[in-house]
DNA sequence: CGGCCACTGTCAGCGAGTTGTCAGCTTGGC
DNA sequence: GCCAAGCTGACAACTCGCTGACAGTGGCCG
């Protein structure tokens, strides 16, 4: 799970990223509101949490923008100013929650986790594919309800790719959704990782795709 | 199966009252505090939802006042404000269960089932996960039977595993319920701690998810 | 007032688990 | 058969969590 945080604020961004980071995200933070703009639309992320009071492009412009491109992910406004007015244009404008600051940092984790559900059209906890069963809240795989040991690389790599079943991931998107963007290009990492997802499941359900990429089959059961 | 309902946000109250009428609960709601105790003081209730944030008396001093009358009525707590004191001293005050803001309504109907069954079939408040027992009232663990002497902290730790089981907790969740804000990030005092509790249970309930956080299994029984 | 004790956070060190890299190998497609 | 893509085992650096020791604090009792 990727996210992008806007936030200029120092200490905020710091105390966010950390939390992020705590729960398992991989973040992307920009400072700067014109970066922020290129970054989630070149950019695939899970979800983007957004503050509103930027230098040199104001939030809810990239927001707009954004929308306007087309660009889907859920986003979460922090909001300085708990102004009723900005709320409802913020909703208005595409936006999936609203936390007007200063807020806890468990409620912030906990309503991301709920816009990247609701985003992913998910409402059940758990996700089943074939014999796979993953449930989000434990941090479990099971297959075949027996427990899967992996370790949190290994799990974000194994729940990306049962999250998009039925079709074709690409290393590079795998890359960019396990690993910040300043990563080695050319390393084999993911090749090893995939290897070790396998060596711990029992029947293999990962296909490679030779020149393409890797994908689970089976649609959620 | 008559329920009061404490919560002054007249949009969740309109909500709550809503789904829970829909499942087939009576509901008188009060907005106000005094109203709320008194209320509780005279009539007779399966259950009671409470906000913590509310005008004239505060949802804890109403609860406890209720305690030291002998009300003995389960009592779930919402919590707008994420502060981990209020919800440590709420479970501590003589609550069953508390429940974040924001929640899904599934979860509220879910949890003020299990706390009604719970007052209902025993008449305890207590929360039994595995061989633990936990009883908020006398601040106590008991294991098979044996009561575990525990401080303070590490009460508060193995409370708010216990009332999350069945899920993955992080260090920073924990840390964010177990201490002020500005507390120091890369201490091990979580893990001190978790030592501790650990080496005064007889069989270890305690999971460890290296990276993710410590679980303890096992659902409410 | 002094000593004792329980509590709690800090610290350093250890051992195990994790992860990226690399080199050499296998495999599939042309 | 060739070659690039992908796989694998070995490895080293690193991270994470556990532990025992320790020190500061505060309460309690003589």
């Amino acid at each position: 799970m990727k996210i992008l945080l806007v936030e200029d604020d120092a200490r905020i961004a710091g105390e966010v990223m950390l939390a992020l980071h705590g729960a398992g995200y991989i973040v992307d933070a920009v400072v700067d509101g014109e970066d922020a703009w290129f970054r989630g639309d070149t950019e695939e992320y899970d979800a983007v949490v957004l503050d509103l009071g930027l230098p040199r492009m104001d939030g809810l412009s990239i927001l707009k923008k954004w929308r306007a491109n087309d660009r889907r992910f859920p986003i979460l406004i922090l909001s300085a100013r708990g102004s009723w007015s900005e709320r409802v244009e913020g909703i208005d404008s595409g936006a999936d929650e609203y936390l007007p600051k200063p807020f806890h940092m468990a409620e912030l984790l906990a309503r991301l986790r709920a816009i990247i559900r609701r985003s992913a059209g998910n409402a059940t906890t758990t996700l089943s594919i074939g014999a796979l069963t993953l449930d989000p809240r434990q941090m479990r795989v099971t297959q075949d309800g027996q427990p899967i040991n992996l370790s949190p690389q290994e799990y974000r790599l194994l729940s990306y790719l049962m999250h998009h079943a039925g079709r074709v991931v690409t290393q590079i998107e795998l890359t960019e959704h396990l690993y910040a963007q300043d990563f080695e290009r050319d390393s084999n990492a993911i090749e090893v990782l995939v290897g070790r997802v396998r060596r711990k499941l029992r029947a293999d359900p990962i296909e490679t795709r030779r020149g393409f990429g890797y994908i689970i089959n089976g649609s959620e059961s």
